[in-house]
DNA sequence: AAGGTGATTAGGAAAAATTCCCGACGTGCT
DNA sequence: AGCACGTCGGGAATTTTTCCTAATCACCTT
């Protein structure tokens, strides 16, 4: 009973790493890679012109491109399944990418031909396989630590000003008003009692939340 | 030529390096500590009734208590010498010390027997022994490294702001209004180049200013 | 299909923080 | 005495933050 063959478009911003995603999809003859994309805005043009099944994507940084990116292509392509697959070991990283819409949430500490039984799984529309840490954290601490508690918007500015980035660089880049960004930044602080951007800082070291 | 003897007062928190002190001290027949105080108050208190030659004290942290210990000793004291003797070896710490009146700046990493020698050598009016690290970067670094142009009342003031401390906090340790506080850090901001105070935390830590 | 829920966006107004400008005071030096 | 300099803080303008409110949209339920 072979499928028809699924589609995959590879977004990451080092070629090795494409590479690498490759060697292992293509060992299912009913994977194609027939895409790669080093930027988003990349693979924005290749996506219009090319749809794909499955979008495969390296979430570079927690909080600032990858959630962006993932934001953007649900929002612009919502019909293509997207495949987290990223270095960031945590749980409020996971929660949130899986809110944000992204179908799977895996680590690189996983094993790689996981990536095509996710792909797999994914166009078979199961449950998206997520890192253990996701869903084992999501229901223990949901709720307990402050910063489960965070919107997945308010999550992302959050992780954009712990890294000292102004209002208005956040605004520009999210591309929403100033005045937006500063009452996310209220809200972000009141959730996690932070008086200021240093103790947001440090909330963000403390929980592992930053690249650093 | 035996001259009279030297009344020395040790001033630090923990009671194991009092001792310690004492230790060395304790070696010169000359040298009596006299009095030990393990709180700046107490220090004031001992000194108000038993005057003492030298005040040996840690700077146990750069910017907080240590410092306005150390400033209020100068005023309230002024004709007592005062010895520091600490574990921050960075030169901008030595510099600032020295500024504020103190006569000797030794670190840790000094051999324990030039405690006594420093004791002698500021009685008899010598240039304070100040650690290599003082002199030097003092010519060389002043004016190049921005921390090194701040006041002394700026850098005490940095260091707090570095540490997360409020204008609030920091106005009633220091006993300063509210409006010089912020005064001061309009100043501390411009000179360092910071935009905020996650910004002057990561001056301090990069300089290694901070204890942490 | 209608209605509810919740996320996202943003404006207006008040409050708070920051900045800039200025002057006062004391200490120390010439 | 006069000057330089560090320290301290007020006044006013500006900027940032906070609080409240509301519109929009997607999604879910019945």
């Amino acid at each position: 009973m072979n499928g028809p063959s699924i589609s995959v478009m590879l977004l990451d911003d080092h070629a090795v790493v494409r590479a690498g995603y490759k060697r292992f999809i293509e060992l299912d003859p009913l994977l194609q890679v027939i895409a790669e994309a080093s930027t988003d805005e990349e693979a924005y043009t290749l996506l219009d012109s090319n749809p794909v099944d499955v979008v495969i994507m390296d979430l570079s940084m927690p909080g600032q491109d990858g959630f962006e990116t993932l934001r953007r292509l649900r929002n612009r392509f919502p019909r293509q399944k997207i495949v987290i697959f990223t270095i960031h070991e945590n749980s409020a990283t996971a929660n949130q990418v899986v809110k944000l819409g992204a179908s799977c949430y895996l680590t690189k500490s996983m094993e790689p031909d996981l990536i095509v039984q996710a792909v797999h799984e994914v166009m078979a529309g199961c449950i998206p396989i997520t890192n253990p840490l996701a869903e084992d954290l999501n229901d223990r601490n949901k709720k307990q630590l402050p910063h489960m508690q965070l919107l997945p918007r308010e999550f992302e500015i959050f992780i954009c000003l712990a890294k000292n980035e102004s209002i208005k660089q956040i605004s520009d880049k999210l591309q929403l008003s100033e005045k937006t960004t500063a009452n996310y930044q209220t809200a972000i602080r009141k959730k996690l009692n932070a008086k200021s951007t240093l103790q947001m800082y440090q909330y963000a070291i403390k929980h592992r939340l930053l690249i650093s």
